[in-house]
DNA sequence: CAGTGGTCTAGACCACACC
DNA sequence: GTGTGGTCTAGACCACTGA
């Protein structure tokens, strides 16, 4: 039996804050109830109806108050089901210094890790992949890609290019790229990782489990060999609420330098 | 004297693409009009109102096509002037493994660099500043806050607290923060960086010329001193349209470790 | 099934830019 | 002024969830 819509608890004080558009004023009422603790983590919200009905908004007004904490990762929206309060999973932290895969790098810090293969195969190569590891038209390249979750939380998508002379059996990989590679002599001594924050696309989002344009870092590593070919150009996408990238920097005494 | 509708590049071919909801539609099309050429940089879409009626569409549904395409910086809107396509400038890189100064940065690539003091002062500190500083309750700091521009472009913010035990007179701080504290004997030895992907802020967006919610990359940094006391805390809004950080890694051989 | 969010319409008025 | 985007309304129908 649902609550009536007088014994809600968010209607108690019910007075949208002064300033602004409508649609702003109830998007900070929203965000003070969930500071303020009448609406906690997994707490369902009034329905767009009811709350439209009862601050005398239109149906639209409320939406857009609504998609906008949707899109910043404060509510999340069910179809069919309801609007609640985000829960919000706790930060991860990975080193920038270090050169880890991700297995190592959740076992380091006792996290459940499963994957999931999301392609796995040979392909022709793109103009991207062409330029990124420098390969003569037309060539066959091995794409590797996996969803990298958490328990139950996905936080990573992994999309590996090679020449496919260098991984002719994609299907062979294992749990690691790093290791199968080693295993077949291509060892990498040099990488490059280009980090930017870039909107998460729709597809990506929903493997994600983000609503679509939310904000998630984008690295693009290229990895390569002593003889200075690459070896492998891989773009991640992590998830931004539950990601962050430490790096350590040690400083010399010349200003700017980095040290160790 | 405006185009009339049927002259308008955009309605040559006027079919919109198949499948989902209307307002996805629109948006491919949009994108496809600008992939394909007929829509250039900094180049007028026709009205909303305009859209709307050429393609049979209420104009909610068109503004929902042109706000997601807003979002995403493909489009930017000016009120009361029209919907332009954005221009989008060369994307900027710097290096991770170094700490270099904004300036020097710029310097170092021909870029002319302005930068704007948003706040300059001293004021009780916060919460989340006493524990990054190290700070006992209650106390002073010195808060330095700058708009970084490459010539029109905003590019960054960087908001720095420190101790006023350290820096006394912000107002005493000329370009470099970091040359200012040395010359006042603070140098730091140590620097954890933290990059995540966030949503900006309206009033942050409005800084760096961005649509709300865009995706930017958000560092803070903590130096510290030989002491191993707290300096510095910075935290600093990147755009990730046109912000690449960029770290190199070289491999030894033990697996996974960073060398140099 | 009833209730939810997802999409869409045809209007309206306001605030701002440009002439 | 006229024309633009910004906000807002009162409906409607569809698609999905869950009892």
């Amino acid at each position: 039996m649902p609550q009536t819509l007088d014994q809600h608890a968010l209607f108690t004080g019910l007075a949208l804050p002064p300033g602004g558009p409508l649609y702003l004023r109830l998007r900070r009422w929203i965000e003070a109830a969930i500071a303020g603790g009448a609406l906690g983590s997994g707490d369902a919200l009034p329905s767009e109806r009811d709350l439209a009905k009862r601050l005398d908004l239109s149906r639209v007004t409320v939406r857009k108050a609504v998609q906008e904490l949707v899109r910043d990762c404060v509510l999340v929206q069910r179809h069919g089901s309801g609007t609640f309060v985000a829960t919000t999973p706790p930060r991860v932290e990975q080193s920038l210094s270090r050169l880890t895969s991700f297995a190592e790098d959740m076992a380091r810090r006792g996290m459940p890790v499963t994957s999931f293969w999301l392609e796995r195969g040979l392909a022709a190569a793109s103009p991207e992949e062409m330029a990124a590891l420098g390969l003569a038209a037309p060539s066959q390249v091995a794409r590797i890609a996996r969803l990298r979750l958490s328990g139950e939380l996905p936080l990573a998508i992994e999309r590996a290019s090679l020449s496919s002379a260098i991984l002719p059996d994609p299907q062979a990989v294992g749990t690691s790229l790093y290791a199968h590679l080693e295993a077949r002599g291509h060892r990498p001594v040099r990488a490059v990782q280009r980090i930017r924050a870039v909107g998460i696309d729709s597809a990506d989002a929903q493997l994600l489990e983000l609503p679509a344009g939310a904000a998630v870092l984008q690295i693009e590593r290229t990895s390569f060999a002593a003889s200075g070919a690459a070896l492998e150009f891989t773009r991640s996408i992590y998830r931004g609420d539950t990601y962050d990238f430490v790096a350590e920097l040690s400083l010399g005494d010349q200003h700017g330098e980095l040290r160790k």
